[in-house]
DNA sequence: CTGAAAGCGCTTACAG
DNA sequence: CTGAAAGCGCTTACAG
């Protein structure tokens, strides 16, 4: 049996409340009596039971990370381990502890969020994706737990706190930076078509285009869904067209290496015959050859803020909806070059 | 308020007691009262509390995972999210949740597993690294708390749970690979030498010299230490020996492909005049110029074993310890080549 | 087969 | 400033 706040008040002659008080820290007991306490809870390693804390108190101290449970190539990335440390710095911050989601399935993982929240395991919940119609999120939102989101939410922005880049902005400023090298056949490699990052980038490419007066061309397009395991057949799809692009953008540098890898293949040179640019800015990507042009779109930030949004909503229920527009830049290497 | 146990009780118009019987299937429980009580629950949404249900039950259905927060490059890798998938599964099966260390400092990552462990926060713990004298390994076996290690503990084997890939054989027979290609300085770039894995590899890599009658170059071992934040001029020096090494051994592919940029700096090439082995098998080094050889570590396998091993300890505290060894294949691929 | 009661380890009004 | 009592939401012997 572990000690429990009554073995310590029993050792410091005093009562459990005052004990659970001194824990509190609370000011209206004598230095003396606290003293005393704290000799006899180091005495006896005295550590206090979150279980029983948590339940009284009702709330958890937890906030539940909830992440796809991808295989996905871009799930390789290091954007996972980044986004959680920026979640831990905030979280540890405000003795916050973090509860991870384990499903594999859509279903399941919305099982699991139901079941964490309503069971009070967690005080609130960060949702690391933001993609079309996710039941998770309509959820969370129609239940009232707090939350907050890494990217632009699919419906009522205004209600929901949430960190993102501006996709639109980046993705435009990637664009126009190849038109200004003089690509006018720009293909976008894009991530699932279902996720707003994908959607949002995918906008701003053709506000960049229609800016430029260049018409838009669906066959420059390959989804996630397009490529389907079949990334190499996709990409020789793209490039034996009677045009082929002559600069790519990819949603991640590990899939641009892998566009690259593809290209040579196809005796295609990146920057020679074809620029390429990348996103996420991998800390290999200097290293490699080409050093690849990305977009460094601060996934540590991403984390920490997404954290701040969540526990301002668990403070204070009543606290106003924010979303955080963290930068994203673009860094230019030696992958584009100008036609 | 939420819903609880009581207002299912009255409108199924039976006792707490009996619906909580129901919850946990009882099997003395009439088929149509158990039918009347969940028909109660479901029309009031009701979800049980976590918090309440562990109280009583002195356990938790968490599993905490200790992971260094380090920022190198090696952990930018994506060991950590494949093991977290590993340790995912099995815990998804058990129906156990992942409760993950925030800390950043070793001292603060110790207070934190005391915290949750005493605390009841978690009913055991998973170890992702295993390095030389850890206090929170001394701890975790001292207070008998049930744990499971990821890596060869660095004390008292015969009394510890943990994964691992027989990383002295691996290392040997990738040295053994490189000899019998004919080269004889080979150089070892390691991690931090207070890991176990480091140290156990640069045995295999010792082993294979000895055994091929090759004496042992200090100067051909360079640390994580030793390079602390100079990569590039660690490797400079390594290479402006009087005789510098013909193969490398690098203990991640990220490390791997960093190394071959700065060899590139110097007018090195891959293979052509240095051959390089990495460890993990990124699933980029395939794609990659020049295609790496690589020791596929079965990621995803060291997490799932490692929860299986803390599950059989938290379910039954006498289970003996168990080690699992894990396989560690040697993937041969364009970056080496015979002398 | 089901209920009343005690208890898990804490916290917090309410007294004094 | 401190204690006795009630209660957080559940489970589980103990009766019947």
């Amino acid at each position: 049996m572990a000690i429990t706040i009554k073995d310590v008040a029993r050792l410091a002659e005093v009562s459990p409340a005052t004990v659970s008080r001194v824990i509190a820290d609370h000011p209206k007991i004598t230095p003396k009596t606290k003293r005393k306490v704290r000799l006899a809870m180091d005495e006896l390693g005295y550590y206090p039971n979150f279980q029983a804390r948590n339940l009284v108190a009702q709330k958890s101290k937890a906030i539940g990370v909830v992440m796809e449970n991808s295989t996905t190539l871009a799930f390789q990335n290091p954007f996972f381990p980044e986004v959680l440390r920026g979640i831990s710095v905030s979280a540890h911050q405000s003795q916050y502890g973090l509860y991870l989601s384990t499903s594999a399935t859509e279903q399941e993982i919305y099982e699991e969020v139901v079941a964490m929240t309503q069971g009070k395991r967690v005080d609130g919940v960060i949702l690391l994706y933001s993609k079309m119609d996710d039941k998770i999120l309509d959820y969370l939102l129609a239940n009232g737990v707090p939350f907050s989101v890494v990217g632009r939410p699919y419906t009522r922005p205004d209600a929901i706190s949430y960190v993102d880049n501006d996709n639109i902005a980046i993705a435009k400023e990637v664009v126009d930076h190849l038109i200004s090298l003089g690509h006018r056949d720009i293909s976008f490699v894009g991530g699932a078509s279902d996720f707003i990052v994908s959607s949002d980038r995918l906008s701003g490419y053709r506000q960049a285009l229609a800016e430029a007066e260049i018409p838009f061309t669906p066959e420059y397009v390959v989804t996630q869904e397009a490529m389907e395991g079949q990334e190499q057949q996709a990409i020789c799809k793209l490039m034996k067209q009677k045009k082929p692009p002559t600069a790519i953008v990819t949603h991640d540098d590990l899939v641009a290496y892998e566009v690259i890898s593809y290209l040579e293949d196809l005796n295609i040179a990146v920057p020679a015959d074809v620029s390429i640019v990348g996103f996420n800015n991998h800390t290999l990507s200097s290293h490699l050859k080409p050093p690849l042009s990305t977009v460094d779109i601060s996934i540590f930030d991403l984390g920490l803020e997404a954290a701040n949004l969540v526990l301002e909503k668990i403070n204070d229920g009543n606290a106003a909806p924010r979303n955080i527009v963290v930068p994203a830049t673009l860094i230019e290497r030696a992958s584009c070059q100008s036609l």
